[in-house]
DNA sequence: CGTGGACTAGACAACGTTGTCAACTCTGGG
DNA sequence: CCCAGAGTTGACAACGTTGTCTAGTCCACG
């Protein structure tokens, strides 16, 4: 099935070389322009002329190499997304929305994971750089982005999401993180908790500050002490997140209600409340598939990873086009989704 | 900060235009060959040279240009992996584990979803392919491949995940899919069930087909008969799956079982069946999230989808250094996990 | 019959890099 | 003092495409 691609009678190709525009030019005994100007759509090539060359090109098995377009045109049509890892639910639609709005300008998707490792960020922005990406979306692991200054005087579009940039002024697209934490411990206090834990991502990153401060500001609002006991930032492996959870739920006076201040963190503890005898009110940072169907049902700060990527490759295609001014910074509110956990009265 | 970039004494250069080698040469006064050693590591460079050499290219902010580099040495050091979407919960590992592999090879990874589409797959690896990828993995939604014969005879390396590719032979990495809906079906057959339904995805995709293929065997085994009013092939849609899934539900001899054809069927089962009055039993194919905190737990025939990215990149670039031989066809095997759902007996 | 313009076509340079090759400067041994 | 050989270095072509520019052909018009 293979021997039908190369035609024995290409001209100038051999097997495993791809036929070129000059080897097209020959085999339809015109000039190597005229290739061109027929493969880009150009107007002033005649009709029989064309159909010629659309009968080399069918016969050689052409395509046009757009390495080469690229260096001779300048930009590449298409775009670089670096992200923590995108196997993530949360950045999962993130990243299709960026390659939707990429697709929509005739743009490809170039994309990298992370890690949250600072060095793998900027070894792969440089390296989404060297081939030349028009622009970038990045989803910060580093706390300085120094490193990118002169890719981004030298034209490449660059907007940040979901996090700041470090040490330099670019476009940014965030979540209200702090209003969103806020809201969702008021609505623990709403419901008459007063005692309620914290149970946080690292404190460097940061979503996870805003969102720690959101709750201190919900607890301060609400004229409530904060016992530092309650307040758990660090990593979101399952292990740590249960030994700090199960600490404020231990004690002489355990917390009655945990803020979780993200998705892994929330699952984590679902099923660790899952499996206890007292029933602690529970409200989560990101909203996730199936919260509706677990029991209690999880109320949920939600997030929405699809309009923060839309927007943000919107931005960069802005700028792509010519859009000046200085950076933007857009904010992209969160809801409430009251689900039953944190409609939980205090046990006490 | 940004006036920090490109430094005045920039030697033909211009604001916005990048440095080139012959930049850097003519800034550290050396020739550009020079300039390439320096920047590939190449053994031949006076020590002294080779500081004024990157004194150059810092102070200009250089970077080199891989498009060239491409042009120049035919390879892009970059794969492209095209499946339905980016974001779906099955993918999404495939996705990952595939860019794992690519960088542990110095690949970078371009990505884009065919939403299904025949025609945008095509579109998507033609425009992979222009783009000079090394490879492709290709989760395919077309069912003929022929369009790919020049590329694959060019020498790109071409492998297909999850499903077969059409009328072209090519490497391949399946699941186990029929065995595996015959080892879940068979065992609602070994709690007791009879009467059991299945709803699965439209019957022309290839999973779809074979795992109804899985139903039909394990219900032959077991001698039971199959009354065509059980068997729901269709759209993933809730409200299809809804109907169909309400019909078998319903009626004089309703079903006791289902077997669901893959995860967004299984969840839309769910909660159908959570509303229900009657207990059904429910086994799905593919795990999910949150699967064992569901009430009852769903059991499910799990696939290792990032097993299988992993294994279909690793299939790439073993072509890629070289191995020869017919296609490969390696099968994933998939793991029946019991969790509840799938144990509950027949009502009747 | 000459002329201007529209249409068609191709020669050539350029994009920024790398491979090839020749030339130059040393060094040490004969 | 000469020469072989190692160690450096840069000139130049090439990769495959597109932009510029020139030139030829044909027709309508004066």
């Amino acid at each position: 099935m293979v021997d039908t691609a190369p035609p024995a009678d290409a001209v100038g190709t051999r097997y495993g070389a791809r036929p070129t525009m000059k080897d097209v030019a020959a085999h339809a005994g015109v000039g190597l322009k005229t290739v061109s100007r027929v493969v880009n759509g150009e107007a002033g090539v005649a009709q029989d002329t064309e159909r010629r060359v659309r009968e080399a090109i069918a016969a050689l098995g052409f395509r046009r190499n757009d390495s080469a377009r690229v260096l001779r045109k300048g930009r590449t049509s298409s775009i670089g997304l670096i992200l923590e890892d995108l196997a993530d639910p949360f950045y999962a639609p993130l990243s299709r929305a960026v390659e939707d709005v990429a697709r929509a300008h005739g743009a490809l998707l170039v994309n990298g994971s992370s890690t949250e490792d600072p060095e793998r960020e900027q070894e792969l922005a440089l390296a989404l750089c060297a081939r030349r990406v028009d622009g970038l979306v990045i989803v910060p692991a580093s706390r300085d982005h120094r490193y990118l200054e002169p890719e981004i005087s030298a034209g490449v579009a660059t907007v940040f999401v979901d996090r700041p940039p470090g040490r330099i002024a670019a476009d940014l697209v965030l979540s209200e993180n702090r209003e969103g934490a806020r809201a969702g411990v008021a609505h623990l206090v709403a419901h008459g908790h007063r005692r309620i834990g914290f149970v946080g991502d690292r404190p460097h990153i940061h979503t996870a500050e805003e969102r720690l401060a959101g709750y201190r500001a919900a607890m301060s609002d609400a004229g409530l002490p904060v016992d530092e006991a309650w307040v758990a930032p660090g990593a979101t492996d399952p292990e740590r997140v249960r030994r700090d959870a199960g600490r404020m739920l231990g004690g002489a006076e355990p917390v009655t209600a945990i803020f979780a201040g993200n998705n892994r963190v929330t699952v984590t503890l679902v099923r660790l409340l899952a499996a206890a005898e007292r029933r602690t009110a529970l409200v989560g940072f990101d909203d996730f598939e199936l919260a509706d169907l677990l029991s209690p049902p999880v109320t949920v700060v939600a997030q929405d990873p699809s309009a923060m990527g839309r927007r943000a490759a919107e931005l960069l295609f802005a700028r792509l086009a010519g859009a000046g001014g200085p950076p933007h910074r857009l904010s992209q509110p969160t809801r409430l989704v009251p689900r039953g956990s944190g409609e939980l009265p205090p046990d006490s």
